[in-house]
RNA sequence: GGAGAGAUGGCAGAGUGGUCGAAUGCGGCGGUCUUGAAAACCGUUGAGGGUCACACCUCCGGGGGUUCGAAUCCCUCUCUCUCCGCCA
């Protein structure tokens, strides 16, 4: 959510940078700030009102403590209108204020001026590639194929469990995911993350806090019963840790890490480009995120990108890195990177990591706070990423490291695997 | 699931109708003392709105009510804890 003395103050700023994402806010803005005023008129009239019956009262308990009751019932009298007047006015003031809320939840954050025009994922910006694509041979399979031939994955048992979506591991497969998480997340605290284990069902204020919710509802698993949500990815419960919490300023910046499943509905999916891992509703992923000081949160998104890069450098696998552009950035992020895996033999690439800076977009809607040496209490800024998401990594290993004889396991996972190859 | 208890400032914990934004202790911050530290002592220390700054207003789990006046009384919701039951 952005801060309205923000808008105020940054106006035409905010309305141009928002055109980026396609959207014309210059209504939307004028309206924020007209009921904004609004508020803050209402609000000095109640608190005026407030401030006269506070007195009156005052009066009559001293009245009628040196027993002058016929003056104090006089009093009392007056306060009547005062009460009717203060009740019409916080109702108003709860009016202007929900409709001013109701505005803001809608309003995306602002694009940093680095973001690239652009509507789709096509107008992503590349920024980085790295890694040979291997030549495969004519026995080159899709990873559904190869996990088949294998019998590592079983896409049909978890159908018949859950639903599609919900993949079996299995053997050396499940051992495989099991390597790729204890990696991540040492890889991650060598890094100075601490660790974390999260729940993995939210209530509604922390879905309000990460911008969840209210707008993507449709996203999320909603066990109705206790009115719980299941979460689409650990940046939910972790950054809640911070949902209303003031920092002293020498404790930044922070970061932690998290391993944790993830449950999407992906509503309206469909087709081969969701075939085998491409797209499930329960997948695995590893988490990291930092609270920082505003002053320094692009040079942490930045080593957040070059620590996501040093694990692909691990893995040995082939990858690039996008900017991506005004149309495709999320609703609450100032600027992300994409990671993507080349898939090669399904020819293309897979996002397997997304970097992002919400700058003060979370931290307001948290009320995540830090205090200066001088008292002051100010906003931080949040950033997460993926390092990584399990399925496509899984994907991209197997594709790119298959060969005639099985499926070799990368160098830095063997240890973790104890076998080199699956076959 | 059954029965009971509770929700107050960073924490602990008083407060049952007006002078309570709230005693006290701990913690935090500043200072005195000390070569330095500890101890002791003194001071300070919740959040939000509003203002140039004050004033002022709101907040004692959420919502509603009674009253001139509510942390305090009533209703309701949520959550937490204890015991029993069930159970990884």
């Amino acid at each position: 959510m952005l801060q309205v003395p923000y808008i105020r103050e940054h106006k035409q700023y905010v309305i141009d940078a928002l055109k980026k994402r396609h959207l014309d806010a210059t209504e939307m803005i004028e309206q924020v700030l007209q009921l904004d005023e609004d508020r803050r008129k209402t609000q000095t009239n109640l608190d005026n009102t407030l401030a006269e019956s506070n007195t009156l009262s005052k009066e009559i308990g001293q009245l009628f403590k040196s027993g002058q009751a016929d003056q104090a019932n006089e009093i009392k009298e007056k306060t009547a209108a005062l009460k009717e007047e203060s009740k019409t006015l916080s109702e108003t003031l709860n009016n202007i204020s929900q409709q001013l809320n109701t505005l803001l939840y809608t309003i995306p954050n602002v694009p940093h001026p680095s973001v690239p025009e652009g509507n789709t994922d096509e107008d992503n910006e590349e920024v980085f590639r790295k890694g040979n694509i291997p030549t495969l041979g004519d026995h080159a399979l899709p990873h559904w194929e190869l996990a088949k031939k294998y019998d590592i994955i079983n896409f049909e048992l978890g159908t018949k469990i859950t639903g599609a979506g919900f993949p079996v591991y299995k053997g050396k497969g499940a051992k495989l995911q099991r390597a790729l998480i204890a990696y991540f997340i040492d890889k991650n605290t060598a890094a100075g993350y601490t660790e974390y284990q999260l729940p993995l069902l939210i209530n509604e204020a922390s879905g309000f806090g990460t911008g969840q919710l209210p707008d993507k509802e449709g996203q999320m698993y909603h066990v109705t019963e206790d009115d719980l949500y299941l979460i689409p990815t650990s940046e939910v419960p972790g950054t809640n840790i911070f949902r209303d919490v003031i920092l002293n300023e020498n404790e930044l910046p922070i970061g932690i890490t998290g391993y944790t499943p993830c449950f999407r509905r992906e509503a309206g999916s469909y087709g081969a480009h969701v075939r085998g891992l491409n797209r499930l509703h329960q997948f695995d992923k590893v988490e990291i995120l930092r609270v920082e000081h505003p002053n320094n949160s692009y040079k942490a998104l930045d080593d957040m990108v070059d620590h996501v890069k040093t694990i692909l450098d691990d893995l040995k696998l082939p990858y690039r890195i996008l900017r991506l552009c005004g149309g495709d950035l999320g609703f609450t992020s100032a600027l992300t990177y994409d990671f993507e895996v080349f898939s090669t033999a399904q020819d293309r690439w897979l996002e397997i990591s997304s970097v992002s800076n919400f700058e003060t977009f979370q931290a307001n809607r948290l009320k995540l706070r830090y205090k200066t040496p001088e008292g002051k209490k100010e906003l931080a800024h949040t950033l997460n990423g993926s390092s990584l998401a399990l399925p496509r990594v899984l994907a991209g290993i197997l594709e790119n490291y298959q060969t005639a004889d099985g499926i070799k396991i990368p160098e830095v996972l063997v240890p973790y695997t104890g076998f080199d190859m699956i076959n």
